[in-house]
DNA sequence: TTGCGTGCAAAGGTTTTGCATGGCA
DNA sequence: TGCCATGCAAAACCTTTGCACGCAA
């Protein structure tokens, strides 16, 4: 089941190894295109959207979108499911995008699972709110 | 503070309606403008889009992205005052928008806002995820 | 050599913007 | 009458598809 791979490519190499490096963060088709055109490493975009596919359909990338932007974003998750632990609070003010490790998060998602019997995916859940800094600049107003 | 909702006209009153009518399941705007298209009462598409913005930002209605999915979805979730005490999950199999009432929910918003000093907005915060029913549905084959 | 991988260009969608017109208050 | 609301057309994006060429195995 593993290797299903296909070619070794350069193309294929670069792309996989900004998503490894980037995998605390989200990035976007148009960030991995520019961060390999700055590179030196010209990929073309329909290129990086077809190994995006088929990373995700392997199950070692995650795609969600991310209210007030247009283009879907996705993370490297791995081999296991690391999200699990982990989450996004989005600033509607400045729109940052904070990723979050909380152990508060998945009791959570334990109680709501055991209690409520519903299974959260915190991949694709995002808080929506107002982050520490946006928040004093309002309050000085 | 309540009302800012500009004038009332005929297109607003019917977007509005549609979405009331349909608060079980979630629209998109190619759907509300074809329903509106069929009853007979145009509406452009830009108005739609338009209406829909301002709904946001009031809280009435919730945005999300669904899976596998190209354009946004939109649900009427009700009145702004009921929302800052429940929060939403949503089934990403049935499509189906649960509202649900736990003091959990308010004590995690709490803890990230004392201890990541993030002001969760549950009014537009939506939990995805597998609800109860899809799960067994899912486990039985 | 074979067949998948790549990239350009074009197509297909969704959403936003500019601008003139329409309609509520 | 004064503005906001509306809708068309066009623009701006994001994503997918077709096709010829390149390159790994």
């Amino acid at each position: 089941m593993s290797n299903t791979n296909g070619y070794k490519t350069k193309q294929r190499e670069a792309i996989l190894n900004y998503l490894v490096e980037n995998k605390n963060s989200h990035v976007t088709v148009g960030k991995i295109s520019d961060f390999l055109e700055g590179t030196g490493n010209h990929v073309g975009v329909t290129t990086i959207y077809r190994h995006l596919d088929k990373l995700l359909e392997q199950g070692l990338v995650k795609k969600y979108t991310v209210d007030g932007t247009t283009s879907a974003c996705f993370q490297y998750s791995g081999d296991e499911e690391k999200c699990n632990c982990h989450y996004h609070l989005k600033c509607e003010k400045c729109g940052k995008l904070i990723h979050m490790n909380c152990s508060r998060i998945s009791e959570l998602c334990s109680h709501i699972m055991r209690s409520h019997g519903f299974a959260v995916d915190l991949c694709r859940t995002v808080f929506y709110g107002v982050c520490q800094d946006c928040k004093e600049k309002t309050e000085v107003n």
